[in-house]
DNA sequence: GATTAACATGCGCATATACTCATATAGTTG
DNA sequence: CAACTATATGAGTATATGCGCATGTTAATC
């Protein structure tokens, strides 16, 4: 563990943009269906529920943000997870709610 | 390491507010202003440089999602992290960013 | 109890973004 | 090249939220 430097603003806006991407419920929702791997739209699109073209923005902007890598093969495109850190972002949050909710033991709704 | 179990609608909007609260610069700054210890509001608002009405506003939010803690003590307020998972989720995604980074080598900008 | 200090909050505005619908683009097949 | 499939994108709308300004609230001091 390293002693922290304060980030600069950009650095700081970085980061917050980096959050932002993971925190709509739609785009968690679909990297966790490609946490078993990758898969295509359509796939996708059916794994998650929603509109194609509401998961096709997503997945734009998840590939933007370097979080998923996109694969062309004929008329299909294969995304799947290319930054390994999302797993360990979600378990962290996922514990730490997780506590967060033992502490109002149920009571949770705002 | 378990096997991830699928999250609910209602968990996976729980994890999306909790990045939500993590993605405003402002926010940030503030934990990482934090980093060092328990501060009181006005330390705050001099330490990031933010109107007294903002910081306020932004330490009631980071406080409603259990990241902060708050104490009060005659007229001031002091704030602590309550949360230590913030300080491993900056930390990986500072990681994660600087990888990104090293890629584009100093290009971004969008 | 009036004044002052530290912090919180109501209100309005501006901006960002998620969603839907329709349409465009790329690639395949007949 | 026409028809079809898979995916992306432009336009419009609705909602959320960050910010500034002013004011409210709580507590200490005179």
């Amino acid at each position: 563990m390293a002693k922290q430097a304060p980030l600069t603003d950009e650095a700081l806006e970085h980061v917050a943009r980096r959050f932002a991407v993971l925190a709509e419920p739609m785009r968690l929702r679909l990297l966790q269906t490609l946490f078993d791997g990758e898969m295509n739209v359509n796939a996708l699109v059916e794994a998650t529920g929603g509109t194609q073209a509401n998961v096709s923005r997503h997945l734009q902007t998840l590939t933007q943000a370097h979080m998923l890598s996109r694969r062309k093969e004929g008329l299909q495109v294969f995304y799947a997870i290319s930054d390994p850190s999302i797993f360990k972002l979600c378990e962290l949050v996922c514990g730490s709610l997780e506590k967060t909710f033992a502490k109002q033991a149920g009571s949770f709704g705002r």
